[in-house]
DNA sequence: CTTATAATTAACCGGTGTTCAATTAAATTC
DNA sequence: GAATTTAATTGAACACCGGTTAATTATAAG
C-alpha cells in the first residue's frame, strides 16, 4: 500500500473519532486497542498518532464531545408539550437509554477510576446529576425533598450501573427499564 | 534457589488464594497478573499452575468463598425475632452495609465485565440475589411481584455501587443508607 | 521542483497467560 | 539406612498483544 492516501481518502480527525467512539463504547477504554482502531478505519496504527497525541487523548476528545448530549436530552423532553408526570417518566428512561447506549462514557462518568485516563479528564461526574435534579425538582414544581431525589438517582443509577457489566443492550433490557421507572414513580 | 521448598515453606493452597485475594480486591482481575500473585508470593509463577489450572480457576476459588458471607448475614436477621416489616429494612441496610464494608469484593461479584470470568462467575451474583430475594418473598407473604423485587434490589444496588467509587465509608453515609432503604420501603 | 504534510511499516520494550523439561525435597519402599 | 518413587517448584521458552516512536516514503500544495 502506498505511504500516503489520495485526497479522498485522507483520514480525518472526525473519522477516527467516529470509529473510536464506537470501538470505545463498545468495549471499554481498555479493551480497546490503537490497532483495533487502526483496523476498522482500514488505516496503520500509526498515523492515529499524527491526529491524536496518544490513547488517552483519544478517548478525551470522544468523551468530552459526546458528554453534553445528556444535558440536550433532557432539555428536548423539558421542550415537548407532555403532562409533567410524562416527562418525568421519560427523563427517567431517558436517562437510563443514555447510559446503556454510552456504556463506557457512563462508566468514566460515576464508575471509573482509572488513574492514567484520569489525569486527562478533569470533569465534575455530579454535573450530569445536577442537570437531572433541576429537570425532575422544576417538574415535581419543588415538592420532592434533594434527599428523596438523590434516592431516585441511586435508583436509576442501580439499574443502569448493573447493566453496565452485562453484555445486554438498552434494547435488551428496555421493557425492564420500563418496568424499573414505573417501580420508581409509584413511590414518589 | 532450589527446585522444591522445604516442608514448612511449601506453597499452599490457602497462602496462594490470600494472597491473590488481596491483589484481585487491591487491583481488580485484569490489572492482577500471575506474575504480580507469584512476586508477591515470592514463589515463581509456574508453581501457582500446579494449584490451580488457571487464572481465571484461580479468580473463581476467590470468589466463591467469599460469596457465602452475604448468605449467612441474611440468615442471621431471618433468624430474629423482629417483626417482618423490621427484618426486611435490617435485610436491606445489611445489605448496603456489606455491600460498602467490602467495596471491592462487592465490586468482583457485581461489577467485573471480564467475559472470561463472567462465565465462571455469573452463577454467584444470581445465587446471592435469590437468597435475597427468597427472604423478601418470604418476609411479605408472598405479596410481592418477582418484577418488584428486582427493581428493589437494583435500586439497592444502586447506593451501594454509587459509594463503591467514593471514599466514604458505610459509617460516613449511615444516614444516607437508611433514608435510602426507608424511600425504597415507602414504594412498597 | 521543492517543501510541507500525511501515511506506512518496522521496531522497541514491556507486558500477559500458559506450558514444560529439569530439578530437588519429601515420602515410601525395600 | 539406602534406594526409589512421588510431589512440588523452578525458570526458561512460547506466542501473543499493548502503546509508542521513528525512519521512510508517497502525495499534495506552493
Amino acid at each position: 500500500m502506498s505511504a500516503r492516501r489520495t485526497a479522498k481518502e485522507e483520514l480525518s480527525r472526525e473519522a477516527i473519532l467516529d470509529t473510536a467512539r464506537q470501538l470505545f463504547i463498545e468495549n471499554g477504554y481498555e479493551k480497546t486497542s490503537m490497532r483495533q482502531v487502526a483496523t476498522a478505519l482500514q488505516c496503520s496504527h500509526g498515523a492515529i498518532y499524527y491526529h491524536f497525541k496518544n490513547k488517552a487523548d483519544l478517548f478525551q476528545a470522544v468523551v468530552s464531545h459526546d458528554f453534553s448530549k445528556l444535558d440536550l436530552l433532557i432539555d428536548e423532553i423539558m421542550d415537548t408539550d407532555l403532562h409533567s408526570t410524562e416527562k418525568r417518566r421519560a427523563i427517567f428512561l431517558k436517562y437510563i437509554e443514555f447510559g446503556l447506549q454510552n456504556k463506557s462514557h457512563y462508566e468514566l462518568m460515576f464508575m471509573l477510576k482509572d488513574q492514567e485516563v484520569q489525569g486527562y479528564l478533569q470533569m465534575h461526574p455530579n454535573q450530569s446529576y445536577e442537570k437531572f435534579a433541576d429537570a425532575i425538582y422544576t417538574l415535581t414544581g419543588g415538592a420532592m425533598t434533594i434527599k428523596d431525589m438523590w434516592c431516585l438517582f441511586l435508583s436509576l443509577h442501580g439499574f443502569v450501573s448493573y447493566y453496565c457489566y452485562t453484555s445486554q443492550t438498552y434494547e435488551d433490557v428496555q421493557v425492564l427499564a420500563e418496568g424499573h421507572v414505573d417501580f420508581l414513580m409509584k413511590g414518589m
